[in-house]
DNA sequence: AATTAAACGAGACGGTACGTCGAGTCTTATC
DNA sequence: GATAAGACTCGACGTACCGTCTCGTTTAATT
């Protein structure tokens, strides 16, 4: 029983060890079916199939579907969002658009966070792996090019702008959107914004 | 069988005619369950109970739960998007804020995209019925406060914020926050943005 | 509201009168969903499709699925169940055989007497209606060819053993069935049976 | 998926072995709702809450509602039905008696062969299950009372009167209608029969 | 090498909801 | 007042996943 816990501990503990081959075709497996149906159209059990699993061997290390689907999408968005040296501006928003862009990201982004409105367990995990990576993105951004303005308000304006684009109105979130993205923040940040 | 057609005929068709008394009862329990379960929560059996209603009554107009919850949702949200006269930017802005913060609409507006991610019959009807309208209203302010700015930036870029605001970050969308992305965008329209 | 009653009155009844062409219609639909699907498989709607009437014009006549039934299995099996005049006991088995040999009668009779079991409404309905010529038309034969026998006895034998034959072992009710069924009543009779 | 298969291997198969305990609580919930409401009142849905049981426990053992109520069937009445070693004419009325008087049987019996009517898959297993073993009995009552009668003849004829008796004119079926039915067959043994 | 303890595959289990179907009732407009 | 059409309530259907539970069978590390 207890599910999930043997994994942050050094000290080798009793019994045949978790197959890590196992962990690695879950998250694959649950990559593409979020890519092909979505967060909806993922089933556990059809994860597990894909992965050449049992159902057991998933909910040994995942609790319920969702946990699973927020460690799936960590994986596609935290190469991405790893933090720029630069704190470039237009870097910071292509970031952000190649992690919104992946397919399984896609697929499961909204869907997490529509459970998270009614679930608050889920909200301060999702808050804790997918916000806040993109929010420190951000924030370096903040510091660079508009270091009077108010971070939380330049989070929401540039997340929101890439989120909406790729995620809402699903035009393309080419270059010049890039460029023009970055360029509304640093003209607003002249006269202090906030 | 067929189901969702009598709706837009002035004609009387034979046969009893629809109950107007069960439409408003599903599409006020609809939203009443989005408000306290969200849209994986919701049910078609509780909003059909919760309706006083047959399942049957509930299929016999709507194809499938989101369909049902797309009509719900735009309700809840069609008073608040009406149209500006004045095209003033913080009121618009405050109208997207009402909008998404009506509880049936937070509960679902993000799962209806998530969907839609996957399904495009689903989302070439959210996109009529939610982001149209939306698009329309910041329409307005574009063209009196950033005239030369490309319209499908400010619209990304306003709706992206409020909604990055009030669904993702979960951070008080208040006075403040309305006036900081109005400003914003002012600030961005003067050198010209786009 | 009110259904079935108006039938066995000569006074002229207000309104529109009902429309025999309907009855006719309705009762030969369901003898050959009877025959078609048997009793579990006809459907009251299905019957009025093919009737080419409305599902109400049904009800209007028959309160339920089972007294619908009745009457066609009645129609199925009255004409072979009419009094034999002689008396003739192999003449009596071949017409208890020719009445359970209808198709519509094969597909229903076993139903109604399954459902009657539980249904005392039903079971009185059956009875006189089904049950009851039986009886009359073996009775003939008692008188004739075994007058000292318990005509209960000899009911419960010939009809019985026809019934097993057509209904339940489903083996060939030919002539000589027939004549064996007969001449075993007549040889029981013989030293006096009952 | 797939039901029903796993009764007769004595390999023992993968997984999780099914309970036999639910085996036994479905079946006995079964007898009951049958005796209760007869074959059409009984539900799938009724028999599993009954059983303290999941729907799907029920329908992966059991294809159809008509494969369970055989098998409840056979249950009550194969203790009767066990070959007589004597033969005794009057011992095999009284069997066939016992086994259709069970309430679990009235109930169903005549709504099985109603279904095999027009279902030649459960046709054949209510052949094999109900009708053989009675057959089986019934000779052993030819052999020794009519050894030159035919056996088809006598079984329609004996089994007929019985279920006649019981099912049809639902009179009672006591000791002398028993003694009544066995010397029928001795006296019309007599010249032969067949 | 034998033991131990947990992972693993397989699949049964209790639940809950799905979307469909049929029974029987009710409500229109038309005949 | 009968009729056609079709909406309505109710209750069950058989299916699909959820997440849990038992089995029998590996697979390491420990004795």
């Amino acid at each position: 029983m207890a599910p999930v816990p043997p994994a942050p501990n050094g000290a080798p503990r009793p019994g045949r060890p978790r197959s890590p081959a196992a962990d690695r075709a879950i998250l694959d497996a649950t990559r593409q079916q979020l890519a092909e149906l979505g967060y909806a159209g993922l089933t556990v059990e059809g994860v597990a199939t894909r992965a050449g699993v049992a159902k057991t061997t998933v909910y040994r290390r995942w609790t319920a579907k969702a946990d699973l689907v927020v460690d799936a999408v960590v994986e596609g968005v935290q190469a991405p969002l790893q933090p720029q040296p630069s704190g470039d501006g237009e870097a910071v928003v292509r970031a952000l658009v190649a992690a919104l862009a992946a397919p399984e990201v896609r697929g499961a982004y909204l869907a997490l966070f529509a459970e998270a409105q009614v679930d608050p367990v889920l909200r301060a995990r999702v808050h804790e792996r997918l916000v806040h990576p993109a929010r420190r993105l951000v924030a370096a951004l903040t510091h660079v090019e508009a270091p009077d303005a108010d971070p939380d308000l330049v989070f929401d304006l540039v997340a929101g702008a890439v989120l909406h684009r790729v995620l809402i109105t699903a035009r393309p979130a080419d270059e010049p959107f890039v460029r023009q993205v970055a360029q509304t923040i640093r003209a607003a940040a002249r006269p202090a914004l906030g």
